[in-house]
DNA sequence: TTGAGTGCAAACTTTTTGCAATGTT
DNA sequence: AACATTGCAAAAAGTTTGCACTCAA
């Protein structure tokens, strides 16, 4: 979802109040990486952010990118998606509202939507099975009518 | 979801029906991996199944395990899953009605539950955006409440 | 000053691939 | 007999770890 260019103010607020908290350093490079991610829309992958963080003033480790992205994610400033491949994909959080995802099969095209009666539905399961639920992960796989989405032809049968 | 005993020769009939559609051979391999899959409850790894055939009458290699459960998939017979870790789950599927997971962060124990607004939210969110979904998971994640829930200490902060 | 954080490369884990051997059709 | 499928081991792909160096506190 779209958000303001200002999330990234807000967001580096909440990131510095975080990392006082928990008595770490302010690093130029978590900043660096915060501001990059913030830069961003969508859902990206970790490889992309270094390779573009690569190409820009800050040149940052691998090393670096997983371990900045474990603190964002623990201080929602980040979420982190596992869309059935083997391969973790991130979005900023901060400023955003609660969505949920569609995913084509095909194209891989990832989209948002929103529907209250989710939140109804964790409530709900939540009490019933004495589970304390802290967030969720909704995820509709199918086929986009998009015209451009390159439908792969399966292999012929 | 527990299944009765017999679900294995259903399968095992919708299993050779699909290989014979699609021209694949009906190796003892691919039979026995089926078997083993039926035989177990709840969701495991490739590894797990791997290792269980390892000890028995039939020794795939990994290769053939990861092969087959691709065709299962495909066939539906088999769930696959990806529960926020990098390594895919499996549960069978032939018999068990429609559910969604609630996955404890503590004990990485994993239940499940129905709900039928789910698939309500399916269709519309569907139709909404011109989307034609197949299958959709949804995932509570957060604490139980079982006494023997192993809580792993946080790191003291 | 000092030890948390970084960069790098090596190690690890899960999955995929290449190829010779096997066995279903 | 032909060639899809298997087993094995090597390669990929993504992530984590070990260690010497650096720099925020």
């Amino acid at each position: 979802m779209v958000s303001n260019p200002s999330n990234f103010e807000a967001a580096k607020s909440i990131f510095t109040a975080y990392l006082e908290t928990k008595l770490l350093r302010k690093t130029p490079e978590r900043y660096a990486i915060l501001e990059e991610i913030y830069s961003r829309n969508d859902h990206f992958e970790v490889e992309d952010l270094y390779i573009s963080m690569k190409n820009k003033k800050y040149q940052v480790s691998r090393a670096t990118v997983y371990n900045t992205l474990d603190l964002l994610v623990e201080c929602d400033l980040v979420k982190k998606h596992q869309f059935g491949k083997n391969l973790a994909q991130y979005e900023k959080a901060y400023g955003s509202k609660q969505h949920d995802h569609l995913i084509c099969v095909d194209c891989h095209k990832v989209m948002e939507f929103c529907d209250p009666r989710v939140q109804n539905i964790q409530n709900m399961v939540g009490d019933m099975l004495k589970f304390k639920v802290m967030h969720h992960s909704l995820i509709f796989y199918g086929t986009c009518e998009r015209t451009d989405c390159e439908h792969k032809t399966k292999e012929a049968s």
